[in-house]
DNA sequence: CATGAAAGTTGACGCAGTGTCATTTCTTGC
DNA sequence: GCAAGAAATGACACTGCGTCAACTTTCATG
Protein backbone atom coordinates (compact mmCIF):
# COMPACT_ATOMS: atom_id res chain seq x y z
CA UNK A 1 0.00 0.00 0.00
CA UNK A 2 2.89 2.46 0.34
CA UNK A 3 3.05 4.39 -2.23
CA UNK A 4 6.61 4.97 -2.46
CA UNK A 5 9.49 1.90 -3.93
CA UNK A 6 10.39 0.18 -1.17
CA UNK A 7 13.90 -0.30 -2.41
CA UNK A 8 15.42 1.24 0.59
CA UNK A 9 14.50 -0.75 4.05
CA UNK A 10 11.96 1.03 6.45
CA UNK A 11 15.30 1.37 8.30
CA UNK A 12 17.08 3.55 6.02
CA UNK A 13 13.78 5.15 6.04
CA UNK A 14 13.01 6.21 9.18
CA UNK A 15 16.75 6.75 9.62
CA UNK A 16 15.95 9.48 6.73
CA UNK A 17 13.15 10.91 7.66
CA UNK A 18 14.24 11.25 11.57
CA UNK A 19 17.35 13.31 10.40
CA UNK A 20 15.49 15.59 8.17
CA UNK A 21 12.25 16.16 11.30
CA UNK A 22 15.29 17.10 13.19
CA UNK A 23 16.70 19.80 10.55
CA UNK A 24 13.09 20.88 9.96
CA UNK A 25 12.23 21.25 13.82
CA UNK A 26 15.64 22.95 14.37
CA UNK A 27 15.06 25.40 11.67
CA UNK A 28 12.17 26.67 13.02
CA UNK A 29 13.17 26.89 16.57
CA UNK A 30 16.64 28.45 15.53
CA UNK A 31 13.88 31.26 13.59
CA UNK A 32 12.13 31.51 16.66
CA UNK A 33 14.44 31.84 19.66
CA UNK A 34 17.64 32.92 17.61
CA UNK A 35 20.44 30.37 17.61
CA UNK A 36 22.11 31.01 21.16
CA UNK A 37 19.09 30.67 22.74
CA UNK A 38 17.80 27.58 21.66
CA UNK A 39 18.57 24.23 23.50
CA UNK A 40 19.29 20.82 22.19
CA UNK A 41 15.92 20.08 24.14
CA UNK A 42 14.27 22.82 22.21
CA UNK A 43 14.70 21.24 18.77
CA UNK A 44 13.72 17.49 20.19
CA UNK A 45 11.03 18.90 22.14
CA UNK A 46 9.78 19.91 18.53
CA UNK A 47 10.22 16.80 16.75
CA UNK A 48 8.25 13.56 18.47
CA UNK A 49 11.58 11.85 19.29
CA UNK A 50 13.29 10.97 22.53
CA UNK A 51 16.24 13.57 23.84
CA UNK A 52 18.35 10.19 23.24
CA UNK A 53 17.50 9.90 19.59
CA UNK A 54 19.08 13.55 18.63
CA UNK A 55 22.66 12.06 19.81
CA UNK A 56 22.25 8.78 17.60
CA UNK A 57 21.98 12.11 14.72
CA UNK A 58 24.56 14.58 15.76
CA UNK A 59 26.70 15.36 18.25
CA UNK A 60 25.55 18.86 19.38
CA UNK A 61 23.33 21.60 18.10
CA UNK A 62 26.02 23.23 16.44
CA UNK A 63 26.34 20.08 14.37
CA UNK A 64 22.90 20.50 13.45
CA UNK A 65 23.10 24.34 12.70
CA UNK A 66 26.13 23.32 10.23
CA UNK A 67 23.89 20.86 8.68
CA UNK A 68 21.43 23.69 7.81
CA UNK A 69 23.94 26.04 7.12
CA UNK A 70 25.70 23.39 4.19
CA UNK A 71 22.07 22.45 3.22
CA UNK A 72 21.82 26.11 2.12
CA UNK A 73 25.23 26.16 0.63
CA UNK A 74 24.81 23.34 -1.50
CA UNK A 75 21.68 24.60 -2.99
CA UNK A 76 23.63 28.15 -4.10
CA UNK A 77 27.01 26.79 -5.03
CA UNK A 78 26.15 24.92 -8.10
CA UNK A 79 24.18 28.18 -9.37
CA UNK A 80 27.18 29.94 -8.60
CA UNK A 81 29.26 27.06 -10.47
CA UNK A 82 27.24 26.89 -13.55
CA UNK A 83 26.76 30.93 -14.02
CA UNK A 84 31.09 31.39 -13.75
CA UNK A 85 31.74 28.25 -15.67
CA UNK A 86 29.38 29.76 -18.77
CA UNK A 87 30.89 32.90 -18.54
CA UNK A 88 33.22 33.87 -21.50
CA UNK A 89 33.78 37.45 -19.87
CA UNK A 90 34.94 38.78 -16.85
CA UNK A 91 32.48 41.18 -17.07
CA UNK A 92 30.11 38.03 -17.31
CA UNK A 93 31.42 36.23 -14.97
CA UNK A 94 31.34 38.89 -11.90
CA UNK A 95 27.48 40.14 -13.31
CA UNK A 96 26.34 36.71 -13.30
CA UNK A 97 27.96 35.80 -9.86
CA UNK A 98 26.37 38.98 -8.25
CA UNK A 99 23.09 38.38 -9.82
CA UNK A 100 22.69 34.52 -9.11
CA UNK A 101 23.54 35.18 -5.58
CA UNK A 102 21.72 38.16 -4.41
CA UNK A 103 18.67 36.30 -6.66
CA UNK A 104 18.83 33.41 -4.16
CA UNK A 105 18.97 35.56 -1.55
CA UNK A 106 15.82 37.21 -1.85
CA UNK A 107 14.48 34.19 -2.50
CA UNK A 108 15.54 32.51 0.53
CA UNK A 109 15.46 35.15 2.59
CA UNK A 110 14.61 32.70 5.45
CA UNK A 111 18.16 30.85 5.18
CA UNK A 112 20.13 34.10 5.45
CA UNK A 113 18.22 35.85 8.13
CA UNK A 114 19.61 32.74 10.15
CA UNK A 115 22.52 34.13 9.03
CA UNK A 116 22.41 37.28 10.72
CA UNK A 117 20.53 35.85 14.25
CA UNK A 118 20.51 38.35 17.20
CA UNK A 119 19.80 38.02 20.61
CA UNK A 120 20.42 41.98 21.20
CA UNK A 121 21.48 44.05 18.60
CA UNK A 122 24.13 41.48 17.51
CA UNK A 123 24.52 40.73 13.83
CA UNK A 124 26.32 37.13 13.69
CA UNK A 125 27.50 35.50 10.55
CA UNK A 126 29.07 31.76 10.34
CA UNK A 127 30.34 30.01 7.59
CA UNK A 128 30.40 26.24 7.97
CA UNK A 129 32.84 24.23 5.90
CA UNK A 130 30.75 23.83 3.02
CA UNK A 131 30.39 27.80 2.38
CA UNK A 132 33.78 27.64 3.15
CA UNK A 133 34.39 25.12 0.36
CA UNK A 134 32.20 27.73 -1.85
CA UNK A 135 34.63 30.58 -1.06
CA UNK A 136 37.27 28.01 -2.48
CA UNK A 137 35.45 26.82 -5.52
CA UNK A 138 35.02 30.74 -6.31
CA UNK A 139 39.15 31.25 -5.99
CA UNK A 140 39.84 28.40 -8.26
CA UNK A 141 37.37 29.54 -10.65
CA UNK A 142 38.96 32.94 -10.53
CA UNK A 143 42.53 31.46 -11.00
CA UNK A 144 41.17 29.53 -13.85
CA UNK A 145 39.82 32.63 -15.59
CA UNK A 146 42.97 34.50 -15.06
CA UNK A 147 44.90 31.61 -16.56
CA UNK A 148 42.52 31.85 -19.47
CA UNK A 149 43.01 35.72 -19.85
CA UNK A 150 39.70 36.51 -18.99
CA UNK A 151 40.53 38.47 -15.66
CA UNK A 152 43.43 39.79 -14.88
CA UNK A 153 46.03 38.72 -13.43
CA UNK A 154 45.81 39.41 -9.64
CA UNK A 155 46.12 37.76 -6.54
CA UNK A 156 43.16 35.47 -6.52
CA UNK A 157 43.11 35.41 -2.73
CA UNK A 158 42.23 38.70 -2.78
CA UNK A 159 39.79 38.89 -5.05
CA UNK A 160 38.11 36.15 -3.75
CA UNK A 161 37.92 37.72 -0.79
CA UNK A 162 36.62 40.92 -2.36
CA UNK A 163 33.70 39.11 -3.68
CA UNK A 164 32.84 37.07 -1.10
CA UNK A 165 32.57 40.49 1.17
CA UNK A 166 31.07 42.56 -0.95
CA UNK A 167 28.39 39.42 -1.85
CA UNK A 168 27.69 38.77 1.91
CA UNK A 169 27.36 42.32 3.32
CA UNK A 170 25.15 43.65 0.11
CA UNK A 171 23.17 40.52 1.08
CA UNK A 172 22.38 41.93 4.06
CA UNK A 173 21.11 45.09 2.82
CA UNK A 174 18.86 42.90 0.33
CA UNK A 175 17.38 41.52 3.83
CA UNK A 176 17.24 44.46 5.70
CA UNK A 177 15.96 46.73 3.38
CA UNK A 178 13.10 44.70 1.57
CA UNK A 179 12.66 47.95 -0.92
CA UNK A 180 15.59 47.43 -2.44
CA UNK A 181 15.30 45.64 -5.76
CA UNK A 182 17.59 42.56 -6.14
CA UNK A 183 18.78 44.05 -9.71
CA UNK A 184 20.11 47.69 -8.29
CA UNK A 185 22.12 45.78 -5.94
CA UNK A 186 23.53 43.46 -8.45
CA UNK A 187 23.76 46.31 -10.82
CA UNK A 188 25.24 47.91 -7.97
CA UNK A 189 28.06 45.29 -6.94
CA UNK A 190 28.71 44.82 -10.68
CA UNK A 191 29.63 48.26 -11.59
CA UNK A 192 32.20 48.83 -8.59
CA UNK A 193 33.98 45.97 -10.01
CA UNK A 194 34.37 46.46 -13.21
CA UNK A 195 35.07 50.39 -13.36
CA UNK A 196 35.45 51.09 -9.34
CA UNK A 197 33.58 54.13 -7.78
CA UNK A 198 33.46 56.19 -10.38
CA UNK A 199 30.83 53.92 -12.09
CA UNK A 200 28.66 53.43 -10.10
CA UNK A 201 25.28 54.08 -10.95
CA UNK A 202 23.97 57.46 -9.81
CA UNK A 203 20.93 58.42 -7.95
CA UNK A 204 18.17 59.85 -9.51
CA UNK A 205 17.05 63.57 -8.47
CA UNK A 206 17.71 63.21 -4.83
CA UNK A 207 17.07 66.76 -3.49
CA UNK B 1 51.98 55.06 49.32
CA UNK B 2 49.55 54.75 46.65
CA UNK B 3 51.13 56.33 43.78
CA UNK B 4 47.69 57.40 41.79
CA UNK B 5 45.86 60.03 42.57
CA UNK B 6 42.96 58.96 44.97
CA UNK B 7 40.43 61.20 43.42
CA UNK B 8 38.27 58.35 43.17
CA UNK B 9 37.13 56.45 46.40
CA UNK B 10 38.49 52.64 47.23
CA UNK B 11 34.92 51.71 45.77
CA UNK B 12 34.83 52.66 42.36
CA UNK B 13 39.23 52.03 42.46
CA UNK B 14 38.06 48.07 42.89
CA UNK B 15 35.01 48.36 40.70
CA UNK B 16 36.88 49.30 37.74
CA UNK B 17 39.98 46.47 38.45
CA UNK B 18 37.55 44.14 38.75
CA UNK B 19 35.74 44.76 35.59
CA UNK B 20 38.79 45.25 33.69
CA UNK B 21 39.97 41.89 35.19
CA UNK B 22 37.14 40.34 34.49
CA UNK B 23 37.47 41.51 30.36
CA UNK B 24 41.28 40.50 30.55
CA UNK B 25 40.45 37.33 32.02
CA UNK B 26 37.91 36.62 29.03
CA UNK B 27 39.75 37.81 26.39
CA UNK B 28 42.48 35.17 27.47
CA UNK B 29 39.70 32.29 28.02
CA UNK B 30 38.07 33.23 24.80
CA UNK B 31 41.46 32.89 23.09
CA UNK B 32 42.11 29.70 24.78
CA UNK B 33 38.78 27.99 24.27
CA UNK B 34 37.35 29.80 21.62
CA UNK B 35 33.97 31.60 22.24
CA UNK B 36 31.50 28.84 22.30
CA UNK B 37 33.46 26.56 24.34
CA UNK B 38 34.37 29.09 27.68
CA UNK B 39 31.80 29.04 30.53
CA UNK B 40 31.45 32.02 32.85
CA UNK B 41 32.86 29.88 35.37
CA UNK B 42 36.20 29.65 33.11
CA UNK B 43 36.44 33.31 33.51
CA UNK B 44 35.59 34.05 36.65
CA UNK B 45 37.59 30.89 37.71
CA UNK B 46 40.48 32.72 35.85
CA UNK B 47 40.33 35.82 38.00
CA UNK B 48 40.59 35.42 41.85
CA UNK B 49 37.14 36.17 42.18
CA UNK B 50 33.88 34.56 43.19
CA UNK B 51 31.22 33.25 40.68
CA UNK B 52 28.35 35.67 42.11
CA UNK B 53 30.94 38.59 41.03
CA UNK B 54 30.91 37.72 37.52
CA UNK B 55 26.90 38.86 37.63
CA UNK B 56 27.66 42.42 39.05
CA UNK B 57 29.44 43.47 36.08
CA UNK B 58 28.15 41.24 33.05
CA UNK B 59 25.09 39.60 32.38
CA UNK B 60 26.15 36.69 30.12
CA UNK B 61 29.81 35.79 28.69
CA UNK B 62 28.02 37.51 25.65
CA UNK B 63 27.70 40.38 26.65
CA UNK B 64 31.67 40.09 28.32
CA UNK B 65 32.73 39.04 24.92
CA UNK B 66 30.60 42.68 23.64
CA UNK B 67 32.37 44.72 25.80
CA UNK B 68 35.90 43.49 24.11
CA UNK B 69 34.60 43.67 20.73
CA UNK B 70 33.27 47.91 21.66
CA UNK B 71 36.69 48.28 23.33
CA UNK B 72 38.46 47.32 20.29
CA UNK B 73 36.35 49.32 18.26
CA UNK B 74 36.08 52.75 20.10
CA UNK B 75 39.79 52.29 19.50
CA UNK B 76 39.53 51.98 15.84
CA UNK B 77 36.74 54.43 15.26
CA UNK B 78 38.69 57.72 16.00
CA UNK B 79 41.18 57.04 13.98
CA UNK B 80 39.31 55.99 10.84
CA UNK B 81 37.11 59.02 11.65
CA UNK B 82 40.14 61.44 11.51
CA UNK B 83 41.20 59.57 8.45
CA UNK B 84 37.86 60.34 6.63
CA UNK B 85 37.34 64.01 7.86
CA UNK B 86 40.95 64.74 6.65
CA UNK B 87 40.87 63.59 2.80
CA UNK B 88 39.98 66.20 0.32
CA UNK B 89 39.36 64.09 -2.34
CA UNK B 90 37.75 60.72 -2.62
CA UNK B 91 40.83 58.75 -3.48
CA UNK B 92 42.31 59.84 -0.33
CA UNK B 93 38.97 59.01 1.82
CA UNK B 94 39.13 55.15 0.16
CA UNK B 95 42.88 54.79 0.44
CA UNK B 96 43.14 56.16 3.50
CA UNK B 97 40.30 54.52 5.47
CA UNK B 98 41.70 50.54 4.09
CA UNK B 99 45.18 51.89 4.71
CA UNK B 100 44.53 52.56 8.26
CA UNK B 101 41.80 49.37 9.34
CA UNK B 102 44.24 47.34 7.82
CA UNK B 103 46.73 48.17 9.47
CA UNK B 104 44.83 48.03 12.51
CA UNK B 105 43.98 44.51 12.19
CA UNK B 106 47.71 43.65 11.86
CA UNK B 107 49.07 45.32 14.66
CA UNK B 108 46.38 43.94 16.92
CA UNK B 109 46.03 40.83 15.62
CA UNK B 110 44.75 39.14 18.73
CA UNK B 111 41.93 41.54 19.03
CA UNK B 112 40.48 40.35 15.32
CA UNK B 113 41.44 36.96 15.64
CA UNK B 114 38.57 36.33 18.12
CA UNK B 115 36.32 37.85 15.06
CA UNK B 116 37.46 34.26 13.29
CA UNK B 117 36.83 32.16 16.21
CA UNK B 118 36.36 28.38 15.78
CA UNK B 119 35.78 25.59 17.15
CA UNK B 120 35.58 23.20 14.50
CA UNK B 121 36.51 24.70 11.30
CA UNK B 122 34.17 27.32 11.71
CA UNK B 123 34.37 30.86 11.02
CA UNK B 124 32.37 33.30 12.69
CA UNK B 125 32.43 37.27 12.79
CA UNK B 126 29.72 39.01 15.40
CA UNK B 127 29.18 42.54 14.92
CA UNK B 128 28.43 44.39 18.35
CA UNK B 129 26.58 47.67 18.47
CA UNK B 130 29.99 49.66 19.08
CA UNK B 131 30.55 47.93 15.76
CA UNK B 132 27.68 48.66 13.64
CA UNK B 133 27.98 52.42 15.04
CA UNK B 134 31.06 52.60 13.28
CA UNK B 135 29.12 50.99 10.41
CA UNK B 136 27.10 54.26 10.65
CA UNK B 137 29.59 56.47 11.10
CA UNK B 138 30.78 55.58 7.88
CA UNK B 139 27.80 55.89 5.97
CA UNK B 140 27.34 59.56 7.35
CA UNK B 141 30.42 60.38 6.06
CA UNK B 142 30.26 59.21 3.01
CA UNK B 143 26.85 61.07 2.80
CA UNK B 144 28.94 64.02 3.86
CA UNK B 145 31.26 63.42 1.04
CA UNK B 146 28.57 63.08 -1.62
CA UNK B 147 26.70 66.67 -0.45
CA UNK B 148 30.48 67.98 -0.73
CA UNK B 149 30.96 66.19 -4.73
CA UNK B 150 33.98 64.63 -3.30
CA UNK B 151 31.97 61.12 -3.80
CA UNK B 152 29.83 60.54 -6.90
CA UNK B 153 26.07 60.56 -6.05
CA UNK B 154 25.13 56.89 -5.39
CA UNK B 155 23.74 54.62 -2.98
CA UNK B 156 25.48 55.32 0.57
CA UNK B 157 24.08 52.16 2.05
CA UNK B 158 25.37 50.29 -0.55
CA UNK B 159 28.97 51.92 -0.68
CA UNK B 160 29.34 51.80 2.87
CA UNK B 161 28.45 47.48 2.53
CA UNK B 162 30.42 47.43 -0.06
CA UNK B 163 33.30 48.88 1.33
CA UNK B 164 32.99 47.11 5.20
CA UNK B 165 32.62 43.78 3.22
CA UNK B 166 35.98 44.39 1.15
CA UNK B 167 37.37 45.27 4.39
CA UNK B 168 36.28 42.90 6.49
CA UNK B 169 36.96 39.93 4.25
CA UNK B 170 40.30 41.21 3.24
CA UNK B 171 41.53 41.60 7.39
CA UNK B 172 40.64 37.66 7.34
CA UNK B 173 43.17 37.27 4.70
CA UNK B 174 45.78 39.45 6.69
CA UNK B 175 45.13 36.83 9.52
CA UNK B 176 45.57 34.15 7.30
CA UNK B 177 48.55 35.01 5.90
CA UNK B 178 51.36 36.66 8.27
CA UNK B 179 53.41 37.29 4.56
CA UNK B 180 50.90 39.61 3.23
CA UNK B 181 51.44 43.20 3.53
CA UNK B 182 49.23 45.83 5.19
CA UNK B 183 50.36 47.68 2.24
CA UNK B 184 49.58 45.39 -0.44
CA UNK B 185 46.15 44.92 0.90
CA UNK B 186 45.57 48.45 1.43
CA UNK B 187 46.45 48.93 -2.20
CA UNK B 188 44.29 46.33 -3.71
CA UNK B 189 41.40 47.48 -1.89
CA UNK B 190 42.03 50.87 -3.27
CA UNK B 191 42.48 50.11 -6.65
CA UNK B 192 39.59 48.26 -6.88
CA UNK B 193 37.71 51.05 -5.75
CA UNK B 194 38.69 53.56 -7.67
CA UNK B 195 39.01 51.67 -10.81
CA UNK B 196 37.77 48.20 -10.36
CA UNK B 197 39.27 44.98 -11.50
CA UNK B 198 41.25 46.38 -14.57
CA UNK B 199 43.16 48.78 -12.34
CA UNK B 200 44.33 45.43 -9.54
CA UNK B 201 47.73 45.70 -9.37
CA UNK B 202 49.27 43.00 -11.74
CA UNK B 203 51.07 40.13 -10.43
CA UNK B 204 55.12 39.79 -10.64
CA UNK B 205 56.49 36.72 -12.90
CA UNK B 206 54.21 33.98 -12.17
CA UNK B 207 54.85 31.34 -14.31
C1' DC C 1 38.05 57.32 65.82
C1' DA C 2 33.57 54.87 66.36
C1' DT C 3 29.63 53.55 64.14
C1' DG C 4 25.85 52.44 61.26
C1' DA C 5 24.30 52.14 56.74
C1' DA C 6 25.07 51.21 52.11
C1' DA C 7 27.74 49.03 48.53
C1' DG C 8 29.95 45.02 47.09
C1' DT C 9 31.54 40.14 47.54
C1' DT C 10 30.87 35.44 48.40
C1' DG C 11 29.69 30.59 47.53
C1' DA C 12 26.02 27.35 48.27
C1' DC C 13 21.62 26.26 46.23
C1' DG C 14 17.86 25.12 43.08
C1' DC C 15 17.13 24.68 38.40
C1' DA C 16 17.87 23.43 33.55
C1' DG C 17 20.43 21.44 29.83
C1' DT C 18 23.98 17.93 28.56
C1' DG C 19 25.42 13.51 26.91
C1' DT C 20 25.38 8.50 28.16
C1' DC C 21 23.79 3.96 28.54
C1' DA C 22 21.15 -0.05 30.04
C1' DT C 23 16.78 -1.37 28.60
C1' DT C 24 13.13 -1.87 25.39
C1' DT C 25 11.14 -1.85 20.79
C1' DC C 26 11.42 -2.52 16.02
C1' DT C 27 13.31 -4.50 11.59
C1' DT C 28 15.28 -7.86 8.82
C1' DG C 29 17.18 -12.15 7.03
C1' DC C 30 16.59 -16.88 7.52
C1' DG D 1 8.13 -17.60 13.57
C1' DC D 2 12.57 -16.43 15.49
C1' DA D 3 17.04 -14.84 16.55
C1' DA D 4 20.22 -11.06 16.02
C1' DG D 5 21.26 -6.66 15.23
C1' DA D 6 19.86 -1.79 14.78
C1' DA D 7 17.78 2.03 16.59
C1' DA D 8 14.80 4.56 20.07
C1' DT D 9 13.88 5.61 24.69
C1' DG D 10 14.13 8.20 28.96
C1' DA D 11 16.26 8.04 33.55
C1' DC D 12 20.60 9.36 35.46
C1' DA D 13 24.84 11.61 36.79
C1' DC D 14 27.09 15.74 35.81
C1' DT D 15 28.00 20.50 34.75
C1' DG D 16 26.98 25.26 34.20
C1' DC D 17 23.66 28.93 35.20
C1' DG D 18 21.87 32.84 37.84
C1' DT D 19 20.17 34.07 42.51
C1' DC D 20 20.28 35.37 47.14
C1' DA D 21 20.95 35.53 52.16
C1' DA D 22 24.92 36.14 54.84
C1' DC D 23 29.15 38.37 55.25
C1' DT D 24 32.89 41.95 54.47
C1' DT D 25 34.45 46.42 53.12
C1' DT D 26 33.99 51.29 52.43
C1' DC D 27 32.54 55.73 53.65
C1' DA D 28 29.95 59.59 55.56
C1' DT D 29 28.83 61.46 59.87
C1' DG D 30 29.12 63.06 64.72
Amino acid sequence: MTVDLKVRGKREETKASNRQAIIDAARRVFAELGYGATTVRDIIRATDLASGTFYNYFKSKAEVFQALQDETALRVRPRLRAERIRAQTFEAFISGSFRTFFDFVRRDHDSFATMRQNQDRLRVRIDTPEVLAGFDELRVDLEAAIRQGVMPDTDPDLLMAAMVGVAFEIAGQLIQRDDLPVDDAAVFATALFLGGVQALPRRQSQS
